[in-house]
DNA sequence: TTTATTGACTTTCTTTGACCTTAATTATAT
DNA sequence: ATATAATTAAGGTCAAAGAAAGTCAATAAA
């Protein structure tokens, strides 16, 4: 038998495919159609729609509540892509982050505009903690910025 | 399901613009408009329309009360400046950091697309660290970005 | 041993209502 | 006519209830 995080998981991806690869869900609806734990919604998409593999996730508490689930898209850029689920591992230098934005710049894929918001935001000064941190929190800053570059979403 | 709340949001948002910026209404009429508890308007208020957001409300009780909201317009590089020196303390919670954004938007100080990039850059996801630490981080990140977008204006 | 499942508990955000304060108007007493 | 009291007409506050999603650790399954 599958297991159910499986089906779950092909679940949503049928969705994307039927909205374009932008779905907002209730988490409660999905965890009683399966007839789960809500918990274990959380679970598919903690384990299956990170950011490495391809998926960016928003949601919010409360009344009217939702979680939004988003499928980076993969034609946009191969190599932002690529960057994003293997070229950046758990740690990130700013030498490092510096060449991964000269080389989009390049590219055309971001505006020179664009590297000198995004520089900023990711240089050892902005980054004001213990050197030993800071590369963790730089690699995972940068990918959070390519996920939001290969959002499907234009308007914003 | 969408929220009555963000609903009353734009709904004063559109009066707003209809007379450019200043307004005045009536609590219970807005209420009894919208069919909920008069407490809701100020709500909504505190919630979305604070002075981090770029408003300003003025009210007074009684016979002839009212509440008068005041959209602050300012001068692009002068609010930056003083969020920068002033506005931006040692800490910024990622909540606060999302109303200066919307401002910014709002004011037309950057594009929604600068909007989703930074805040995808100073998210609580994306700083990924103990909690305790996160707002300063964050404060730290966000003048840095403010910077560059001050030093960007200069260049022109 | 790793991966899934479950459920108790927590946090965040929204909605509602009971009660409080302030201002203007009207009624009453001097 | 004037000062005062009562009434009415606003808006404010705060806490409780409700509506979501998140976390984490214990168990179960592979």
């Amino acid at each position: 038998m599958a297991r159910l995080s499986d089906i779950i998981e092909d679940f949503i991806k049928t969705l994307l495919k039927e909205s374009e690869g932008e779905l907002e869900l209730q988490r409660n609806d999905l965890a009683s159609y399966f007839d789960c734990a809500p918990s274990q919604i959380n679970y598919v998409l903690a384990t299956r729609f990170t950011l490495n593999h391809g998926y960016y996730i928003e949601s919010r508490r409360g009344g009217g509540g939702y979680i939004r689930i988003v499928r980076l898209d993969t034609d946009k850029d191969d190599y932002l892509f690529y960057l994003l689920k293997e070229g950046i591992g758990k740690e990130l230098s700013e030498q490092e982050a510096v060449q991964h934005l000269q080389r989009m710049v390049e590219q055309n894929f971001i505006s020179k505009r664009d590297a000198y918001i995004i520089k900023s935001a990711i240089s050892d000064k902005a980054i004001a903690i213990p050197s030993t941190l800071k590369d963790g929190i730089r690699a995972s800053i940068f990918k959070s910025i390519l996920a939001a570059l290969l959002s499907l979403d234009e308007k914003k």
